[in-house]
DNA sequence: ATGGCCATAGTGTATGGA
């Protein structure tokens, strides 16, 4: 099985990609994040003919999320029920017995700032959540995969000087994303050997893909039962090559 | 050169992203 996420920055722009990108990884289950679509304006034909069931939960210009998945989808919960928000950035679903969170989130524009607060306001409401989420799907597992808006050590940082206790690395993101982790949760793609210098996020600016000048800010994380059963994580550069990209590229894990 | 790009709403240019 074949879980993965992907912001992708407007759906509405982004759906030929997200089919190009489904036909060469038919991936069991696809967290996408920034559709940037209210529910009336979803392409559940498109998804549909690819062959994929579909939940989502959006609002217009901002935020929006969705849960592909090949199997029946169930359960579907859309945001959270310890932390009332009409951003929407979380929606969770049953799959073939296993529980997925898609999770957008909030950037924080700048430590501080209101949105810096709402951030860390909001970590700390899904970590309520989530240990809610996490004792009810201990035996057969859980995954809550999304951009987190976090890159969670240096290494996961091009220029850890230049980003040092700015938005994305600051002490007080990382501890909130420790805490979820401390639920009983894994990073999937620290599971495994990983090259240097991997991202998941590259600027649109300053050539920032070309220089490779990222960060990892797109996670996996996954519960006891699904980290014993993970054997593969990677980052997908590819679709972030092509014309008129996402600036976030899809994360991949394989469970056995 | 302390900003550069991209998407959205909507036709000027502001806001948000990360």
């Amino acid at each position: 099985m074949k879980i993965a996420t992907w912001n992708v920055n407007s759906l509405k722009v982004r759906l030929p990609h997200l089919l190009q990108w489904l036909a060469a990884h038919p991936v069991d289950v696809l967290c996408l994040q920034e559709t940037k679509l209210t529910d009336d304006k979803f392409p559940v034909a498109e998804i549909e003919a690819a062959g994929y069931n579909v939940a989502f939960t959006g609002q217009k210009t901002y935020n929006g999320v969705a849960i592909l998945a090949r199997a029946p989808i169930t359960d579907v919960v859309k945001n959270n029920p310890h932390f009332p928000d009409e951003q929407q950035r979380l929606l969770a679903a049953t799959v073939d017995g296993l529980r997925f969170i898609c999770a957008y989130v909030p950037n924080g524009q700048a430590v501080d700032s209101d949105k810096y607060v709402y951030k860390l306001a909001w970590l700390d409401g899904l970590k309520t959540w989530l240990q809610a989420e996490l004792a009810a799907h201990a035996t057969q597992g859980l995954a809550i995969l999304g951009d987190y808006n976090i890159a969670p050590e240096d290494r996961d940082v091009h220029d850890p000087a230049a980003w040092a206790g700015q938005v994305l690395c600051s002490d007080k993101e990382r501890a909130a994303l420790q805490a979820l982790l401390d639920l009983g949760l894994s990073d999937a793609f620290r599971l495994f050997e990983q090259a240097d210098k991997s991202f998941s996020w590259w600027d649109y600016r300053q050539l920032g893909f070309r220089l490779n000048k990222g960060l990892r800010i797109d996670h996996i994380l996954l519960s006891d039962a699904l980290r014993a059963r993970c054997t593969a994580c990677s980052i997908d550069r590819e679709p972030r090559k092509w014309e008129q990209p996402s600036d976030h590229a899809p994360v991949v894990a394989t469970l056995s």
